[in-house]
DNA sequence: CCATAAAGTGACCCAAGGGTTACACGAGTT
DNA sequence: AACTCGTGTAACCCTTGGGTCACTTTATGG
């Protein structure tokens, strides 16, 4: 057929269309492989924004500009939005993972696996790759996909969980309840991308050994006595035993 | 029973009637107290709504369907959605401080006042009022709203850390970095209402006393000992000092 | 009971934004 | 030069959703 009638405002005859910013940013060289690059490239903005503005305050044309091209270019590498947020998810699965793997690799009791895969998590969190808190808009997941990380996730903390349980039997960690634990430190650790700023004097490192440091030795066994704290409420032997109402599935929208 | 048929398309320019009423926004001092009312329960199910679905993930025909009205009726008692959000976000604040008053007026030492304040303000925000983690959505709140809150906030995490020097003091909190406490407090805290279900087993105060208890013998100073933990990284030390990367201001989108 | 104001409704307006399409180029190939 | 990819663009489509408006229904009070 022929060429549709562009509405085409009187404006644009010559101009060569708008100045390129930056064409894609500065991460990627044009190979063969580019294709790939390009996708992660995009998957990390992605990230970012997610983790600045939220899932549903982000669009499509803010991520695009940000790497210095058109929407419609970003549908070349990617099928859509929620394929991004899944992406930007399973990015922070992997390295929970990698760490965890590392963690009960190199710790030498539970105490030590706990931390050191905390530390790991926590570093590539905010610094590595400015991973998203992604973690806080799981609703915003597709039914399928939220399916896919929560098995992922709870896989996840399932292992927390089992750390703080060996810590507990090897005597490195103070008896407690590890899903309690584990959410806890989950949240201390979460919040991070909230106030931590890269610009700031402290490198993600830094940041992440300390604080890591700081949330563990609530839970580490404070010296071979144990019944120091007088203060330990009651309510906490209470459920120590039962377990709390935790998550079920992911709730939907 | 005649559902005269809408379109209208004659009838007009007679019954001017219509009294641009003053806004009920913000200016809610004395009136009729079932429209405070309604008002209330129209910000509580806002502010549960945030909380599931994100800011940005919730309509406003959501929340007036919940509440079994059409969205325009909400208009009466509300300016806009980011009126909403801003209450929302007041409420938690509003708990903050109250529990900041009580801590400090009824704990022995630092350590308690801290834990009271604590204990109050997350039993407040997962069951008195299903506040929101509304927390999480700093960046839907427009420039405005956003620096009234930042303010709010900074004050009472300001308090926070005064109660943790205050307890490091008085000997009833080990020595660390109150910035960096506070934040780790106030995350694992924040981070509650992802997972706590309020149909669980445990009752909004069992979680909040037994979380506050877990996470703040972390900080309370572990017996007369004070070099215990052998493990105690270095650059902790090197923080505590230096003040660490904390938030400038609200980020905007 | 009717008049009045408060409370609520359904259609409508309009901007934002996810996703698509028709076309434009530059680089290798033939 | 012609052909074809791979890659990118501008304009467009269309649904969602914040917010408004003209008008009806409900509660009151005289």
């Amino acid at each position: 057929m022929q060429k549709r009638a562009r509405k085409m405002t009187a404006i644009q005859g010559s101009v060569r269309a708008a100045p390129p910013v930056a064409a894609w940013g500065n991460a990627l060289p044009s190979l063969s492989q580019s294709a790939d690059l390009r996708r992660r490239s995009i998957v990390h903005e992605a990230a970012q924004s997610f983790n600045r503005a939220g899932f549903h305050g982000t669009s499509m044309d803010d991520i695009a500009r940000r790497l210095g091209v058109t929407k419609a270019a970003l549908y070349r590498y990617v099928t859509s939005k929620h394929d991004l947020l899944f992406a930007s998810f399973n990015m922070a699965m992997d390295s929970s993972f990698a760490n965890l793997d590392r963690g009960e690799r190199e710790g030498a009791n539970g105490l030590e696996k706990l931390r050191i895969a905390l530390r790991g998590y926590l570093a590539d969190l905010i610094g590595k790759l400015g991973h998203p808190v992604v973690l806080l808009e799981e609703s915003a997941l597709l039914p399928e996909q939220s399916r896919a990380i929560i098995k992922r996730r709870d896989e996840a903390e399932e292992r927390f969980r089992g750390l703080i349980t060996q810590g507990i039997e090897d005597g490195s960690v103070a008896p407690c309840n590890p899903k309690l634990a584990v959410f806890a430190l989950f949240g201390a650790i979460n919040w991070v991308p909230k106030w931590y700023r890269s610009d700031g004097e402290l490198s993600a490192t830094q940041v992440a050994d300390s604080l890591v440091d700081l949330i563990t030795t609530g839970i580490a066994a404070h010296q071979p006595n144990p019944a120091s704290k007088a203060a330990r409420k009651v309510v906490h032997q209470s459920v120590k035993a039962s377990v709390p109402n935790l998550r079920k599935q992911g709730d939907k929208k």
